[in-house]
DNA sequence: GCCAGGGCGCTAA
DNA sequence: ATTAGCGCCCTGG
């Protein structure tokens, strides 16, 4: 059957993610018209290339905190921390905080 | 903080 | 065709 056309609905709605702000795995499944479908935004993701103009580091899951393990994850810290992202000792980021909130400004 | 279970779409074997 | 696994999310103990 023919190839989803998920992925890029999943990456032009992460391009959207301004600087310095996250947004969550199913924050940007609903926004893509994929509500629900949460995984497969994570899945996108893994799917990029180092080529990317896909700000992957913006998105992480529910909790506020990196889905990945100790050396992507740091990595992907750094990147937010760069742009401003605070991240608290338990490596988590208060998503009340930094959530993009598209359209509601 | 941890583990278990169900649900959704896609990929690899 | 089927199975199993995933950068998930939710609820519950």
């Amino acid at each position: 059957m023919a190839p989803a056309k998920t992925y890029p609905r999943i990456y032009r709605t992460t391009r959207r993610i301004p600087r310095g702000r996250v947004a969550t795995y199913g924050q940007i499944a609903e926004l893509s018209g994929l509500a629900g479908h949460a995984r497969q935004v994570g899945y996108a993701m893994h799917a990029l290339d180092s080529e990317t103009n896909v700000p992957w580091h913006r998105v992480i899951n529910a909790q506020g905190r990196v889905s990945l393990g100790d050396l992507a994850g740091r990595a992907q810290r750094a990147l937010l921390e760069n742009e401003g992202v605070v991240f608290d000792g338990s490596g988590k980021v208060d998503l009340a905080r930094f959530r993009w909130r598209p359209r509601s400004r």
